[in-house]
DNA sequence: ATCAAGATGGGGAAAATCACCCATAACCAT
DNA sequence: ATGGTTATGGGTGATTTTCCCCATCTTGAT
């Protein structure tokens, strides 16, 4: 059985590069490229991929937060992030939001594959001096990866509730469109402000915007 | 009378090193420096300057939305924007804000020093390259620098007003920060949305964030 | 001197939100 | 199987927002 992979990246030659580097292996077979967040999400049911390689830059939405919709809705396809940002800061992000691997693009192509059929196999590949920060900084609060893929303490409901508010959706609206009640929507926005802390609709706009599951 | 100067940037060297390059000249006097957009609206009414240089780039906000801001608060002093962009963008959205001078960073020296006395004097400096730009596409709308520098035809009280509505301020709290009736507050909110064509706060949020009125 | 634009604010009514209360059903885990 | 979490939603009342109407006063421009 051939590993799956969607390819995602705004950059049509990186896409090509990437065909190029790994059209060699006899165990990956490339299903389908992406080049935004929107159209990975609308591939996913059709391709059915295993494994997605994912660039945090995205021009429709971070890679942060595609990687979080996508193990919503399909928790079971395993995401590495293939990013020029070696920094801490996208790499737990990444993780918070349920990535599976985590490359830099200077990677080695060798460490590339490994990592796509490490995480195929649901296991975790992490780029060497990253991984060394995850047990030093993450593993003393205890989070596995593959899990629910939520955003400070939010359920899936509540954080799919909240980007329909965030967008300026009135409670009715969001009631239609996820065809539950006003009421029940009132409810998840009022667990919502109190998780995250917030006391306007406002603060909830600009909270989905700094977390990155809006654009501005 | 020497030309009163205030320096802003976010970068130590730069602001040093404009110093230098301006300390010799006669008839300008650098009255304070600041490094970001904040502490650069604490400063006016304290040090009086006549022209302020302006980084585009600032850590808390834009330059842009500094300029607007400083022009709103004292639409006396002249702004001369100093910058690494040469883009059409950033230069047309720098004279919307009421900027009266914009030198690239490249620029010679001298360009630098006609530009800040050209604009002391309530004259206009562009760096030969981006006047060509307005000529062609700007003058053909008639906009006249160092009237009042507003935002997609808000006036000032109603870019006042959604500043703080984007900030989450209830129409009450507004009323009350600005010692008018709440009633008023809903009028401008009315006008705001009206003009720039929003129907929730949430878009007006989104709206502000959008023009670097407020950081999310 | 008149006119337009801006800022102010009142009245009123419909709609929506907010902030509490409450309950039930499903599911998952110890 | 008992308890926690999630998702659901009804009730109620106070508060707020929204969207109309209206007016007055100032200021700057023609």
């Amino acid at each position: 059985m051939k590993i799956r992979l969607l390819l995602v990246d705004d950059h049509a030659v990186v896409r090509t590069g990437l065909r190029m580097l790994l059209e060699g292996e006899e165990d990956i077979e490339i299903v389908g490229e992406a080049q935004n967040a929107s159209e990975t999400l609308n591939q996913i049911s059709l391709l059915d991929p295993d494994v997605i390689l994912m660039d945090i830059g995205l021009p429709d939405m971070s890679g942060i937060e595609a990687t979080r919709k996508i193990k919503q809705l399909a928790p079971d396809i395993a995401i590495v992030a293939l990013t020029i940002h070696e920094d801490e800061e996208y790499f737990f992000q990444m993780l918070d939001a349920g990535a599976s691997g985590y490359v830099p693009k200077r990677a080695a192509p060798e460490e590339l594959i490994t990592a796509i059929r490490v995480t195929a196999q649901g296991e975790v590949y992490l780029y060497p001096s990253l991984a060394k920060l995850l047990v030093s900084d993450y593993l003393t609060q205890s989070n596995l990866p593959g899990k629910q893929a939520t955003l400070d303490g939010l359920t899936p409901r509540e954080y799919e509730v909240l980007t329909l508010l965030a967008d300026g959706a009135s409670n009715n609206e969001i009631a239609a469109q996820l065809s539950i009640s006003p009421k029940t929507v009132a409810r998840h926005r009022e667990n919502i402000m109190g998780k995250l802390g917030l006391h306007s609709r406002a603060e909830l706009v600009k909270y989905a915007i700094r977390k990155g599951i809006i654009q501005a």
